[in-house]
DNA sequence: TATTGTTATACTCTATAACTATA
DNA sequence: TATAGTTATAGAGTATAACAATA
């Protein structure tokens, strides 16, 4: 492509680098996750209700999701229809739904979660252990800041 | 929020990471790019047009963005109709048409990547310039394989 | 007054199919 | 027949504003 300058060019720009590799897990994921009829938005939300004891409100949703409240209702809904969540009102504050998983959507997770693994480690092949365990450390910085992401060692 | 599983949670997710950290990324750089009318599309498209000496040809913008033909020929279009870009029937391959940046798109791609350069970093706050050139090695391997990502060292 | 959830809307991004022209 | 570009369309993702219920 005969590119000969010294500033740094788009293959360089971390920015574009990251939305080509999330498309690409991404595509992926939503290739498995088709299979137990998800995609991979809804599939998170359904990950952090089942993960979560006493459930998840949707605004804590919308926190670790990075989206706007709007648009947890539409992928509750949408979780809810298919039975995978329910919705219940918190006993402390009325204000709060707490988003569960059901039986159903516990099972439905595990399944998804082995699947969207073995997508993940299909996309990255090159990739040493440790050279991925890096990369997640390094994306949880980005994301979440220098702090404990996730209250996990 | 008493996560107390030994099975991965979402946020060890290596795609739900990306997908979060690209989001915020795309966000930071499309901020700084409106004031030069451009979003972080149009722009990765001006870039690759304003670096190749002779041009790219749709098809290759399509290849290095990861994107189908049909949308490149719209973004192209945006980028002509702001007179940033010229499309030029390729000499050897009427078929082909070379992509090539305008003298105005010249100087929008410099004080573009100075603004998107500064988002970028501020988003990066937390990195040292090693850990920031870690990161966008893995994400080069990962989105371009193992292989030289751009040709240059 | 502030917060949670909800509805509505518009815009961008993504994916696909079908078509034209050149080779 | 194969490839580059184009047109069209539908679906998913994203961003805002306004509203109801509860605190």
């Amino acid at each position: 492509m005969d590119i000969e300058l010294d500033r740094p060019g788009l293959t360089d720009d971390v920015g574009f680098l990251l939305s080509r590799a999330s498309g690409r897990l991404v595509r992926a994921s939503n290739a498995v996750l088709a299979g137990h009829g998800l995609r991979v938005r809804p599939w998170s939300v359904l990950v952090l209700a089942c993960d979560a004891a006493e459930g998840v409100s949707q605004r804590e949703l919308a926190d670790v999701l990075g989206l706007d409240p709007s648009q947890i209702v539409l992928l509750v809904d949408e979780l809810t229809a298919a039975g995978l969540v329910e919705r219940r009102p918190s006993p402390a504050d009325r204000r709060n739904k707490l988003v569960l998983g059901t039986a159903a959507g516990q099972a439905v997770r595990t399944a998804a979660a082995r699947d969207v693994e073995l997508a993940l480690a299909g996309e990255l092949t090159d990739f040493s252990a440790g050279e991925r365990q890096l990369l997640q450390e390094l994306l949880t910085r980005l994301v979440f800041g220098g702090g404990s992401a996730a209250g996990r060692g």
